[in-house]
DNA sequence: GCAAATTAATGATTTATTCAAG
DNA sequence: CTTGAATAAATCATTAATTTGC
């Protein structure tokens, strides 16, 4: 289709040969989401540079595919929490007895006495409206979980994972002084500044 | 706030003087808007690359700017188009009375059969279904008039404004034989291959 | 076992939305 | 209010898993 004898790769030196798209190994994709699971979720075009050129050992790599791994993993890590919050608390909706079992913590919403006015009130044109009463009667307690998950994670060095803040005014002036707490490697994100997350898939 | 001492740009060469973000003076928009007019909606990173030499004759510029500037005016030309569209439809449906005018032309539809219906109907509650399938109703004679603003645009030379065919197995081989046909200056966008839109904001 | 056929994951693009400078 | 800049959401496309019939 497109015209395969152009400069660049055929079969890269790495051990990954390269047609189309990046195919990441078992390493690079482990890297990745270490370093995600210590908070970075855009990186600026410095760290994607550093980290394109670590995970480079283990094969062909560019910037680029550096930028759209975070983006898709950032995306699918959201969607896949919400889903999954979603069926938690589903079932957790569905299998609740009218009557609660005996030993309920305190915990345990009691939605007797709320909800039982919707009960009737169930054919196929009125549904809609009483199903999204119903949901938005539980979302505040959701959120919870989405707190308590999120906070699982340390991110307590620098700006990692600050994501939205406000962004306005709240600079906080971290500089250097982050030299790696929980993770050995010596990767040293630098995240000096927060330039703009593009300049990245130049390079490489 | 983000410290200014960095090593780029602070009054450029141009007659832009640059402290945060590109300002494109009116010549730098007249040529994007011919090039726009010609056709042009996501130029590849060549074109970028070229584009923005071009475009540097009158003033600071980066690529990343005619990036930026393709995908927010498509963008914004698009919800413009969308909702001119929607008013013409809108007054057209408003300003319809009951009963035709005399000499209405075949292209009006008659909406007093299909429509009166719903006359009643219309507390708090239930106001969002009926309008939505009004709308659903009506949006299918809509389509006509997107198509024939399109037209508009002349369009015909290289694979320019191709954006979605299939992409798949269409590629139409359109080599050189571009040579401006509408607009006098030799830009001449080459257009070779359609690399990915993205190499762009690393040179320049 | 083993390919062809389907389905699920996920890399890559495009489009929509939001933020903020001027 | 306009519009440059940035991010998030939606979508497309290709590769890997897997199922299925032989």
């Amino acid at each position: 289709m497109n015209d395969n004898t152009s400069v660049d790769m055929l079969t890269t030196s790495g051990g990954t040969p390269v047609g189309s798209r990046w195919n990441p190994t078992k390493e690079q994709i482990d890297l990745l989401e270490s370093l995600y699971g210590q908070g970075i979720r855009t990186p600026s075009a410095e760290q994607i540079q550093q980290i394109t050129g670590r995970l480079r050992a283990f094969g062909h790599i560019e910037g680029k595919n550096v930028f759209y791994w975070f983006q898709n993993h950032k995306a699918r890590q959201r969607q896949k929490e919400k889903q999954d919050k979603f069926a938690y608390f589903n079932q957790f909706l569905l299998r609740t007895p009218v009557f609660p079992p005996p030993n309920c913590p305190n915990g345990c919403f009691n939605r007797r006495e709320t909800c039982d006015s919707t009960v009737h009130n169930m054919d196929a044109t009125s549904t809609h409206c009483q199903v999204k009463s119903n949901m938005e009667y539980v979302v505040p307690d959701v959120r919870q979980f989405k707190q308590e998950t999120l906070e699982l994670f340390p991110l307590h060095p620098t700006g990692l994972l600050q994501e939205k803040t406000t962004s306005s005014s709240a600079n906080h002036d971290h500089q250097s002084s982050v030299t790696t707490t929980c993770c050995p490697t010596d990767l040293e994100i630098s995240a000096a500044d927060h330039p703009p997350v593009f300049n990245f898939l130049c390079g490489n």
